[in-house]
RNA sequence: GCGGUAUUGGUGAAGUGGUUAACACACUGGUUUGUGGAUCCAGCAUACGUGGGUUCGAUUCCCACAUACCGCCCCA
């Protein structure tokens, strides 16, 4: 039988793997200075957590959606994003109560299901990295996440990238915009694209994004939110602006920058990577905001919170391109090339002596001819060949040749004992 | 969900309605039976995404499907 994956899902196969190791790892390294540690929540959840919290409307819930029926008639969904499952998990655990610290800093990567027509840097299989922050309405909370995302990407050598930021104001601000955008548009609905027309009922905050030309001209004069936000909204809003500046962190207001969740209440951003070998337009590679009512909309106490998303694959993609060193192959230390009559238990226990000591080893289970030992150790990119042969096991030595210059490095057995002995003899 | 392009070996690819599918790279073996990355020799496709159809005959024509990619929608 012939199998093939999944439509939208890849094999990360381990020249690529490699590489996503690195930037979690990175990531990881960078949550934990900040005191972020891992949730990890279910893959699938029932589906009214999604379609509650994204917005039934959206497109995410009304196209996007990785849903079934279990056998036992459940309507479950594959998880679309991150912050739902764990907003769920903070409540359905109680971590409102007293005995967690506040705020309740996450981070997670994992993988998402999104039912939608693949492309390069989109798949139905998708990863995201995100971290979210509970119990903080502080404005410093806002700087703290969008900074992880900064220092993140500043980390990982991402290079070009802007960071595009507005905020939507509480829901009764909201409302307010939304029916001022319903009213600016409407008198002229028949002059909008097709899409447009459609958006008007649905989600006309998405007009404002549109890159259809008739649009175009109906855009510039359209209602600000700006012109819609209550004296605190606006008022954090320039907090979070007036620090960014006075710690150097570049940024753009951009008034059409409106994330496609329902769920965000106060500040939003994105970072934007231009990259035009990649994508002909500036692509968004982290997204986030902030969600005051997510918690209590699931049953939980008001718990105002912030977070941040990172598509793991676009990541990928912009390193590939921007940060290839950080990509290369990085091989392995030694090799262990053994000839001759009882040297490949010698082989075996070199290598594990080796491996103790930190260093990365191989030998040929193959046991193939010396030469192509040495095309072996060639392929898997070793930095040294160590050669055992039954003259050398005899007199307790072994021949270490570095396959760079073809410099050999004559050494015993004892010289494998620790660590600092063996790199004294490669260090001659 | 809509529109478009593509699909030949491990890889990059050439090519044709008709006995043996070019070339290159990679790989494997050999080139004095203990030393690699060079040269040389040899080997290396279940037959051209899957399934139908047209035809005396299709990898080459048609249709459907699958998958990938591009644009739209949307988004990470």
């Amino acid at each position: 039988m012939r199998v093939q994956r999944p439509k939208g899902t890849v094999d990360i196969l381990p020249a690529t793997s490699s590489q996503w190791e690195k930037v979690e790892q990175t990531a990881r390294d960078l949550f934990k200075r900040a005191n972020y540690r891992e949730i990890r929540t279910p893959s699938f959840e029932n589906y009214e957590l999604f379609s509650r919290s994204s917005g039934e409307t959206s497109d995410v819930v009304e196209k996007e959606m990785y849903d079934f029926n279990d056998k036992g008639g459940r309507h479950i969904a594959l998880r679309p994003e991150g912050t739902a499952g764990v907003v769920r998990a903070y409540v359905e655990n109680k971590i409102y109560g007293p005995d967690y610290v506040k705020p309740f800093n996450v981070y997670y990567i994992a993988p998402m299901y999104r039912y939608e027509r693949p492309q390069a840097g989109r798949q139905r299989e998708f990863h995201q990295i995100g971290v979210e922050s509970f119990g903080s309405n502080g404005y410093l909370a806002d700087v703290e996440t969008i900074l992880l995302g900064h220092d993140l990407l500043a980390e990982l050598g991402v290079k070009n990238y802007e960071l595009h930021i507005n905020t939507l104001g509480d829901s009764d601000v909201r409302a307010a915009y939304h029916d001022a955008l319903v009213n600016y548009f409407t008198p002229v609905k028949d002059q909008l694209s097709e899409d447009s027309q459609r958006r008007l009922d649905k989600n006309p905050l998405r007009i404002l994004d549109s890159k259809a030309e008739e649009d175009q001209k109906f855009l510039p004069d359209a209602p600000k939110i700006r012109e819609y936000l209550d004296d605190e909204s606006k008022e954090t809003f320039e907090k979070i602006l007036a620090t960014l500046d006075k710690l150097g962190v570049k940024y753009v207001i951009d008034d059409d920058l409106v994330r496609g969740l329902d769920y965000y209440t106060g500040v939003i951003f994105e970072f934007m990577v231009d990259d035009k070998s990649l994508w002909a337009s500036p692509s968004t590679v982290l997204g986030g905001g902030r969600y005051n009512h997510l918690v209590e909309e699931f049953d939980g106490p008001e718990t105002p919170a912030v977070g941040f998303g990172i598509g793991e694959e676009r990541l990928m993609l912009v390193l590939s391109k921007q940060n290839p060193e950080m990509f290369e192959d990085q091989g392995i230390d030694f090799f262990i090339a053994n000839i001759g009559e009882g040297t490949d238990l010698k082989a075996v226990e070199v290598a594990r002596k080796i491996r103790s000591l930190g260093f990365s080893a191989q030998y040929d289970v193959d046991q193939k001819k010396l030469k192509a030992q040495f095309r072996k150790a060639d392929r898997v990119k070793a930095s040294y060949v160590i050669t055992l042969g039954a003259k050398e096991v005899a007199e307790g030595k072994l021949t270490i040749k570095r396959l760079s210059d073809g410099e050999q490095f004559s050494a015993s057995f004892a010289d494998l004992e620790d660590k600092e002995a063996l790199l004294a003899v490669l260090a001659k």
